[in-house]
DNA sequence: CGGGCCCTTGACCTGTGTCAACAAACGTGG
DNA sequence: CCACGTTTGTTGACACAGGTCAAGGGCCCG
């Protein structure tokens, strides 16, 4: 079970001391991040501190139904949105990745819409809600940079539906490999347990693993280490749209 | 085939005269819609003609691709979004109702990422790209309109998955009955082609026409007219959660 | 009245879910 | 550091939901 609430229990989120404005201005990933175009005078309106959190594999950022009071710009690492249906599965609606940033419906002022779970080690910056807000209300730097997150998160949204919902499962695994090779540049990918694979794809724990291991004997995957493999690029292509 | 470019050959788009801003500011639906929070002064920075524009059944507000230059409101009707597939199939990914915006991502210079079709006679104003942009920089109201806009759609986009595109066939037409009959007052619904209705679920035509038969032997739907049903919606409720 | 179009239904077959067993990997505590 | 229990991946057998292909029927429109 990769339950998050569980997740809570035996990991521990590490957090580090405030890093301030200074930091920000100096981040390494800034021109990717929520701060991208922010200029030199608009790091004096953060009046509240942003701090730098570290989530262990397993560990949620945040759970559904949770009141939103903070965004989260992931430095590195992998984020899981997990949505719980009705009838107690669960299914995973969209990746963050370096850049990306979770939580965005807390700027409206609602509870927290997924439950939020690393999938791999992941840092991020958890930056309260007032300071976006603040930003966006006296920068249109803030404000174009807010409409881009909601547009990726909507476009992302309707890829997982057109791609990693449709189609059979082996087409649907094919596309998954391809999404998780690209965005971290060579013929590498890295997978997680089946259960997450399913709960991606819409199929069950079994047919994702059935899949995997077929890719393996037909050598479109060799494993190189720890959940780690090599694909055949051109063959997953063919795959993935049949 | 209700593909979206051949009707807009046999369908036709009424265009009426430009209503100005004292039109939107008396607008019947503006409580609901982009302008919801707009005060009496911004409508003076309305500087570009917004058009009111009527589609009739199978005509195409917009193309995939198409150079985004306006958003449209709607205000009645409905709207499905399309996405194309690889292999050349359909998904619907998306329905819009009164009230709803299409094709926000033209505000961020983007093409249109879905070919918008009207299910229904549906009348739209559409609203000029440079018209919301100057809005958005001059008052922080719209700007928070647009927010909550997005979040919208990201939320309909992320129901769709879990919801209608999750579970077995059954449970996704129930679903779908549920969520077409909720925004209708009443225990009516409104059904449209099969074929549309298999591409909103992703099953195959066959699927979606025989479950609905299968429903109205059942008596959990009853035709009340071209198209139109009544629904129990005890049953459905049970179905959709199964 | 004739021609399409869409809905419905049947027969058949394949892909996936389900249930179950086992193996491998992992973590934990002695 | 090893032994044990737990979790996770793999595989098989089987059943069934849904896809596919094909035919027929109703309805609207020209």
């Amino acid at each position: 079970m990769s339950d998050g609430r569980e997740s809570l229990v035996r990991g521990k989120a590490i957090e580090a001391a405030w890093r301030g404005q200074a930091e920000c201005l100096g981040c390494g990933i800034r021109e990717t991040a929520l701060f991208a175009d922010l200029r030199e005078q608009d790091f004096a309106l953060i009046h509240l501190p942003i701090d730098e959190i570290d989530f262990e594999v397993g560990t949620a950022l945040y759970h559904v139904g949770d009141p939103g009071q903070a965004v989260y710009t992931i430095r590195s690492g992998l984020v899981k949105l997990v949505s719980y249906l009705a009838d107690g599965g669960q299914r995973i609606v969209r990746l963050l990745r370096a850049g990306d940033t979770a939580g965005l419906e807390a700027l409206l002022g609602l509870e927290y819409e997924h439950t939020a779970i690393a999938l791999r080690q992941t840092a991020t910056c958890r930056i309260p809600r007032e300071v976006v807000t603040r930003l966006s209300e006296n920068t249109p730097r803030m404000h174009a940079q807010l409409m881009q997150r909601w547009q990726r998160s909507v476009q992302q949204a309707d890829a997982w539906l057109t791609r990693l919902s449709t189609g059979n499962a082996k087409a649907r695994v094919a596309r998954l490999l391809l999404l998780l090779r690209e965005g971290q540049g060579g013929e590498q990918c890295m997978l997680f347990g089946r259960e997450d694979m399913g709960a991606m794809l819409g199929v069950t724990t079994e047919t994702a693993s059935r899949i995997v291991a077929e890719f393996r004997r037909t050598g479109i995957l060799t494993e190189v280490g720890q959940n780690r493999y090599d694909c055949d690029v051109e063959a997953l292509t063919r795959l993935a749209d049949s």
